[in-house]
DNA sequence: GGCTTTATTGCAAATGATTTGCATTAAGGA
DNA sequence: TCCTTAATGCAAATCATTTGCAATAAAGCC
């Protein structure tokens, strides 16, 4: 059984209703290798079915967080706003890093976490219900560029006052 | 040499100039025990000069921000909105519990993290520049108020239709 | 101390992602 | 096929945060 099948069961279940907008939906998500915004999500939609409006997206990806079915995560150095995460459902226990050059978000797993988790606990007791890890840098190939060509010298008064 | 001052210092350094409202904004921050809003720092403020503006407290927050002098974060499960950390120039190194049900949040060092932070290296390569981890769940104390008392039983219906 | 430069403020208006009210449409069980 | 009500489209509202601009006031200089 597909993706988007087991998703509408999970959504009949609890007496919502499959619709044309949300399967369109589904199927653009089933496709994201990336991490995609609210808008991102309509504009690709919208490419198959450009009457369907932004509203409806949002309102199907929070409908789609609240089952689990996607996650949400916001990202420094950028301007506020979601970014949906499609794998969370075949993969929970996965967490970004983030390049902060070519913005590219890698998925790691880390099971080394439960370690922090336990140590935290043995010192401040109560329990932890959920974790939240990212890390910002340099992905592998921005890193070999940097490396092969330096970091360019960006001096705006020199660029203003170049003789052309 | 005191908080304040040292910052005064940083400030000039950079060409800025101290203003009563950026020492009451530096001073309402050094007795911050919690990590507040943007608008909970004007309140507090506001209650030693009146004519404090909002917009000023936003700028001294971000110029503080950009100086290292305060930390900002989101956390989920409230509106999205920054709150901010004064002790992010004393303590660097830390991270953020937030309980889910008093909404205090804990600062807790996690040196064990170098440890992930070398296995992802490891396998993508790469460097890290920086990393955020946020565990949520219960503190303590709540998780014992839990404990002693179960999960209250919430239900709507049998409350509006409960006989006055 | 007064003068000058320009960083900073207060105010109001703009921004921008996200949410919401409501009339209309359509899913899916009877 | 009919009926109930969940879902949509649209426009307007929200709400934290930012920004333009005229007025104010640091702080370097004489």
């Amino acid at each position: 059984m597909d993706w988007v099948t087991q998703v509408t069961e999970r959504l009949r279940a609890t007496g919502g209703r499959m619709t044309a907008q949300r399967r369109l939906i589904l199927e653009t998500l089933a496709q994201c290798t990336d991490h995609p915004t609210a808008e991102e999500i309509y504009q690709r939609a919208r490419q198959r079915a450009p009457d369907l409006n932004l509203s409806t997206v949002y309102r199907t990806l929070r409908w789609l967080e609240e089952l689990g079915v996607v996650g949400s995560q916001r990202f420094e150095g950028e301007r506020p706003q979601d970014r949906f995460d499609p794998a969370i459902s075949a993969n929970p226990d996965h967490h970004h890093f983030r390049c902060r050059l070519c913005n590219a978000i890698i998925e790691f797993p880390a099971p080394l976490l439960d370690l922090l988790k336990r140590d935290f606990i043995a010192q401040y007791g109560g329990t932890i219900e959920s974790a939240s890890l990212t890390f910002y840098g340099l992905c592998q190939s921005c890193l070999q560029k940097v490396e092969a060509y330096g970091p360019l010298s960006f001096n705006p008064d020199a660029i203003l006052n170049h003789p052309r």
